[in-house]
RNA sequence: CGGGGCGUAGCUCAGCUUGGUAGAGCGCGCGCUUUGGGAGCGUGAAGUCGCAGGUUCAAAUCCUGUCGCCCCGACCA
């Protein structure tokens, strides 16, 4: 029996729902989709478990063609294997934790890394055993600082992940290339688009990690790209920058500077008293030395300072990444009463004395530079003297930093590091990430297996996720118009929903014929048998965004119908016997 | 965690400045009419005004505290 919208659990709102924000979250709401059922929580009414299962369908499909097998593990974990892994600790409060009867530990897994590694130490032991792949679609569970826009950042989300195992390097290259490939494939027949770029590997350390990014205004990363080059900013790599030859450049010098709290008002500062021959000096001569508190995984913390260009702000982003496993922070006016050295707003690299900041000068604190701080540059900077910079300030010549690291913003027009030229920069979501774990669980969990040779080896490991029901949020961002969801065919909640438009018994006898019809020949379909007017009808199907409507009404006796394209919003009169081949 | 906004009927909101009978639209029930664009008329049910304390003869409204939600930022393998 075909669906009738009479029985159907299902409620359309007229109007948009007092806290939702963006397109997706308002119209899956309205709709009659989900509900909200806490912050970042969600009730799935019919229809959207519908469509999140028809998206499920599709990635199940393309994991069975890469050889991934399913599996399911529990939600409810006990804490002992994250505690091996080290997690228990470094996700802090971005897990949900509960207390068992007993008083035991247990967690509402946000990724599921260690169940796997130990799920297959516990049944493999041999190098015949692998490769293998095996993949769950399961909640998962994290405790966001800040929910947002509806199912795109939940606390309670659909992933499907997947883990692959393989005895070496090459054989993980191999399993990643079948995974990435299905992600391809996956996005593709969902029609959704995508973008591949460089990730930072996190913690984890592994090999190569790439992120499927869905550019879209809504979107949470920033990525550079160039017609061949991408890249998650985090993961962006500033390179051709050459050494400056600083042999004219006069030696560095001390001078007054009040007043000039700002790059701007410094730079204007100095072209007023300090004015040089050949131009003027701009924010990109400043030096900005930002001062980061580090948080050790031992809890210990420690102050730096991280040197930019005047002219970009520093990103933390990409600045965490560089001191990774370690939490970085902007310190505040509390973290500074132990370093009596610092001078705030007078920092710098150079006093009169010679180099100061750095691990081996009297400041006795390390010191970062971003690598466009190229040997051989010069700067105005902090003087570390109370209402003075310095000028002149050269990079290896007056200073050498303790390291470089990616620490400035980018920039649309920086040069993408494969030489292809200026990049542009724009907003993302991410969608799927693959990437290449190595040994890292399997070294902490003791996942080994004897190779050919009798000798124990460590397993290498790939990991692959995609958010589900992310998906489907943005399946409603981008398939929509002012008057609902217009669902693509292959993820719709129905493929046909036919519209009974009359009072007279014979429309809706008529409209059960076709619909029986119609799912006899295959297809799903859904009736609006209501004894409602034809208008609340008409809006009810928009809203809902079935993609092909049928309308059943003055002509049925005829059998004569109209095909109404969702899409397109193309109306068009056709016999019964007609109507399957427009589905 | 920092900044901003909001909690009044199932939903979207007004009322609060200036204290005095708790409202509208939509939705929901019933009756009649209507049936190709959220239809009409009549009638009805429905609210501890987030919570707690205080001021007052009297508090949705003023004061204090507290909880929650939304947005921006920080954060987000």
């Amino acid at each position: 029996m075909p669906d009738r919208l009479s029985q159907l659990f299902v409620r359309t709102l007229r109007e948009d729902p007092a806290d939702a924000e963006v397109r997706s979250h308002k119209l899956l709401v309205r709709a009659g989709y989900i509900r909200r059922a806490a912050p970042g929580i969600f009730t799935w009414l019919p229809l959207g478990l519908k469509v999140r299962r028809r998206i499920e369908k599709i990635i199940r499909d393309e994991m069975a063609n890469a050889g991934a097998q399913e599996v399911f593990f529990p939600a409810l974990l006990p804490k002992e294997p994250y505690e091996l892994s080290g997690r228990w600790k470094t996700y802090g409060d971005g897990i949900f934790r509960l207390t068992d009867r007993k008083g035991a530990d247990y967690l509402l897994a946000p990724t599921h890394e260690e169940m796997f590694t130990l799920l297959v130490k516990d049944l493999y032991s041999s190098y015949k055993d692998l490769p293998l792949t095996i993949y769950q679609i399961q909640d998962k569970y994290r405790d966001e600082a800040r929910p947002r826009a509806g199912l795109l950042r939940g606390r309670e989300f659909s992933m499907k992940d997947a883990y692959s195992f393989d005895i070496d390097d090459a054989g993980l290259d191999s399993s990643y290339q079948k995974q990435r490939d299905a992600y391809e494939r996956i996005f593709q027949r969902l029609g959704i688009e995508y973008v591949i770029v460089n990730a930072d590997n996190g913690l984890m350390g592994g090999a190569k990690s790439e992120e499927f990014l869905h550019p879209t205004p809504v979107g949470e990363d920033l990525f550079v790209r160039t017609d061949s080059y991408a890249a998650n900013v985090e993961a962006f790599v500033t390179t051709g920058l050459a050494e400056i030859d600083a042999s004219s450049t006069p030696a560095a010098a001390v001078h007054p500077s009040p007043n000039t709290p700002t790059i701007e008002t410094l730079v204007d500062f100095a072209n007023a008293n300090w004015a040089r021959d050949d131009r003027k000096w701009t924010a990109a001569d400043t030096l900005k030395n930002v001062v980061l508190k580090l948080t050790h995984p031992d809890e210990s913390t420690e102050l730096v300072v991280v040197a930019v260009p005047g002219d970009r702000e520093a990103d933390l982003k990409r600045i965490e990444v560089a001191f990774a496993p370690a939490e970085v922070a902007t310190a505040e006016a509390e973290d500074f009463k132990n370093y009596p050295e610092l001078t705030v707003g007078y920092i710098g690299p150079w006093s009169e004395s010679g180099q100061f900041l750095g691990e081996k000068h009297p400041a006795k604190i390390r010191y970062f530079a971003d690598p466009r701080v190229v040997n051989g540059s010069a700067w105005i900077t902090g003087a570390n003297v109370h209402g003075h910079h310095a000028i002149n300030v050269v990079a290896g010549r007056d200073f050498t930093p303790d390291g470089y690291i990616e620490a400035a913003e980018i920039l649309a027009g920086d040069q993408a590091p494969d030489g292809s030229g200026p990049v542009e920069i724009a907003r993302g979501m991410e969608i799927g990430h693959v990437f290449q774990l190595g040994r890292f669980f399997a070294d902490v969990l003791g996942l080994q297996v004897l190779d050919q040779n009798g000798k124990l080896v460590t397993v290498t490991m790939g990991s692959y996720g995609i958010g589900v029901t992310r998906l489907l949020a943005i399946l409603a961002e981008e398939n929509n118009d002012e008057k609902g969801l217009i669902w693509p065919k292959n993820v719709a909640p129905y493929d046909v929903q036919i519209v009974a438009a009359g009072k007279d018994d014979s429309i809706l006898d008529a409209a059960l014929a076709l619909a029986g019809d119609l799912e006899s020949a295959g297809f799903d379909v859904l009736v609006d048998d209501r004894a409602v007017s034809p208008g609340v009808k008409f809006a009810d199907a928009e809203i809902i965004g079935v993609p092909s409507i049928v309308i059943v009404g003055r002509r049925a006796g005829e059998q004569i119908a109209e095909f109404w394209n969702r899409g397109t919003g193309e109306r068009k009169e056709v016999h019964f016997s007609e109507v399957a081949a427009l589905i």
